[in-house]
DNA sequence: TAGACACCCTGAAGTAGCTATAGGGTCAAG
DNA sequence: CTTGACCCTATAGCTACTTCAGGGTGTCTA
């Protein structure tokens, strides 16, 4: 099959694949006549194991370091234990910080009630007492106000 | 002062100051006669606000627009509001789609519970399956497995 | 007075993972 | 013979920086 028929089964654009291929996710199709890419069915099931992999937020090294696993199957799996779980710590990193963040946020919301000038909304004040380094919602503590 | 004090007291890199400056966002610093950049405390508190809106997770995009109601505080503040709301709506979006990203890691690192080769290891079994297009445990429907 | 060192300058390239654009070739249908 | 869908390569753009190359400035010490 052909990269666009490629692309529309696995849901990914064109230049995504191709894009696979250069950073060398993909191993390299054959080419038609015409200079056209000719896949396979394994390397339909490879970018599908890609993209799956992408949609569990791993980066394209760790993925390829899969990729490696699927092609050995004979190879100690505690790599594979090993991306798994710096990709769920990771996650969790983020969320933790994305957490904290809405908090902030949140609490910076409340402090405007109802429309006003700028000069006199809550939130702008709360922002220019931050910049001038005064405590704020988000870092009470003077010092902790970067 | 000059930049590298600058940089000190915000906590920020001195080319991170120079970037800020080249997209607008701080403004333009008078030069000394070395021709190094010259900043007041006005523009210290540019930059503290800067770098705290960013802590908040907001784009320089919108962070420009802040700094425009923070000149213009006779402004009608719902421009303010709006930016919050947004930048609130996109961090909760965000935590909904590590908090899925999540599950599925964790159902996935299950599957394999001590060492083996590869090919018997229920993470790659998983992974492999997926990329048949077959039942995996985060897509388990085989139409919604993309 | 010479050298060392910290600091400053500009401009360009690199990071992740694509997406988009320019400028062209191939092929089947009407 | 033209239209349209598809394919090709190479390059630039996105965010928010960071890094690097190559050079100038300013002060302190030997």
């Amino acid at each position: 099959m052909r990269i666009g028929e490629l692309a529309r089964r696995t849901g990914c654009e064109v230049e995504t694949v191709r894009y696979y291929e250069k950073e060398g996710l993909l191993t390299i199709p054959q080419r038609d006549g015409s200079g056209y890419r000719s896949y396979t069915g394994q390397q339909l099931e490879e970018l599908q194991f890609i993209r799956h992999c992408r949609s569990l937020g791993m980066p394209l090294a760790e993925i390829k370091a899969l990729l490696r696993f699927r092609y050995h199957p004979q190879w100690d799996c505690a790599g594979v234990n090993a991306i798994l779980d710096t990709q769920i710590a990771r996650v969790q990193e983020q969320m933790r910080g994305l957490q904290s963040l809405l908090e902030q946020l949140h609490l910076l919301r409340m402090e405007c009630a109802h429309r006003q000038q700028a000069g006199e909304c809550g939130i702008m004040k709360n922002l220019n007492q931050a910049a001038k380094g005064e405590p704020c919602l988000c870092h009470p503590l003077p010092e902790g106000c970067a």
